[in-house]
DNA sequence: TGTACATCAGTGAACGCGCGTTCACTGATGTAC
DNA sequence: TGTACATCAGTGAACGCGCGTTCACTGATGTAC
């Protein structure tokens, strides 16, 4: 083998993380292909050497994008514990940083219904990670709650995240910077808290170790 | 004047639904002038009689929208009330009918994120076509409310009906409707009534004359 | 150790299609006489 | 009332650009000897 194993491999990574960089920055129909590979250092030519096509680069962006929103939301700026409540992912997901940074965004809100008419990988993509951040969303409610009510909590807060982002993205600024604390403090108020008192979101940090 | 005189006038308005409809069932990119002049039964050339560009026309088509979605909220199926509660213009968003037809739905929810990648006069129609929306289910909310309470409230609801229906959209369509029922549940549940006694929806409805 | 070689990642010119936009023309309509 | 005319809404061929995709070629690399 006259190329070292990798090589191929890293290269194929790099033009994924440029597409996903660059197609929740611009828009999917207004990032050629050529333009992801100068992204990543290459010229044209060789993309079909890696992806079949701009639609299955597409799929794997969606996939890697989520990906880096999950960890995103795992840790927070202020607070390195590993156990996180509903409400603070919910924060940070809503924070101006998300906001103000389109490029490693949420793909469902920087891309969201413009995936929907892409292939069948594409969706296929996209419902997996939704049902995927469903399902995570949905395991840190409350486990004392009745299976419904956790259910409602993930889907709603869920719903609360993504259109709290998009609809402040669609506003100016600082319009878009107060929506979403009027979202947060909506959610604040209608996520009752782990313990049955009522706590505020900074008593619930518990840090480990 | 050779022509009646409203004749342009209606052509125009034709053009204009023609294109709200298309664009919302498979996207801007997806809809080509031509496609959208056949809809209105007439042929791609005549277009710039009406319009200075595409985008001009996904200006207009997304006022269009917009407006045919409030009307939509302001009358339920099985209300015919002219008061209705923010609740229960947030159930209707959230319905199955809005879900599975999208060529009439909330533009913001089928196409969202591209718009914002239009022309400043299509970001400048969104986003107030938003603020309108936003001021219109502030006022649904309980006036005995403090004011951050009713921000919060209208903000909340607003990103909850966005992104409920914008994920729902994205898994199949059972699923979709099982999400959408989960976060009306949710919103059911969020939103104080109007009334101190905590009343259910159906119970919230008045019927006037 | 050095050199010829085979491999294959990456290059860049070219193709072809779709689409936004333009423009010279057509023909339906109301008006003047 | 009927007819010639002016107007302008609508037609359809054509242009040109961008972009996804293809393909013959290049040249960097590890290997065999």
């Amino acid at each position: 083998m006259p190329w070292p194993k990798e090589h191929k491999r890293n290269t194929r990574v790099r033009i994924v993380e440029a597409a996903a960089e660059e197609f929740r920055r611009h828009g999917i129909a207004q990032v050629g292909v050529a333009e992801v590979m100068r992204h990543a250092g290459l010229t044209h030519g060789g993309f079909y050497a890696h992806f079949d096509s701009k639609e299955d680069l597409l799929a794997e962006a969606v996939g890697y994008a989520s990906e880096q929103v999950n960890s995103m939301l795992d840790t927070s700026p202020e607070d390195d514990a590993s156990a996180r409540h509903l409400l603070e992912v919910a924060m940070t997901y809503l924070s101006s940083f998300h906001l103000t940074h389109p490029e490693r965004a949420c793909p469902v809100a920087t891309l969201g219904p413009e995936l929907l008419r892409g292939s069948q990988k594409v969706r296929r993509t996209l419902a997996a990670e939704i049902r995927r951040r469903l399902k995570k969303l949905h395991d840190l409610t409350s486990a004392q709650l009745p299976p419904e009510a956790r259910r409602q909590q993930a889907a709603g807060t869920f719903a609360c995240m993504v259109g709290g982002l998009i609809l402040a993205r669609a506003l100016n600024e600082s319009e878009g910077i107060k929506f979403l604390k009027d979202c947060q403090a909506f959610l604040r108020k209608a996520l009752p808290s782990s313990g049955p008192e009522g706590a505020t979101p900074k008593t619930l940090r518990r840090k480990r170790a």
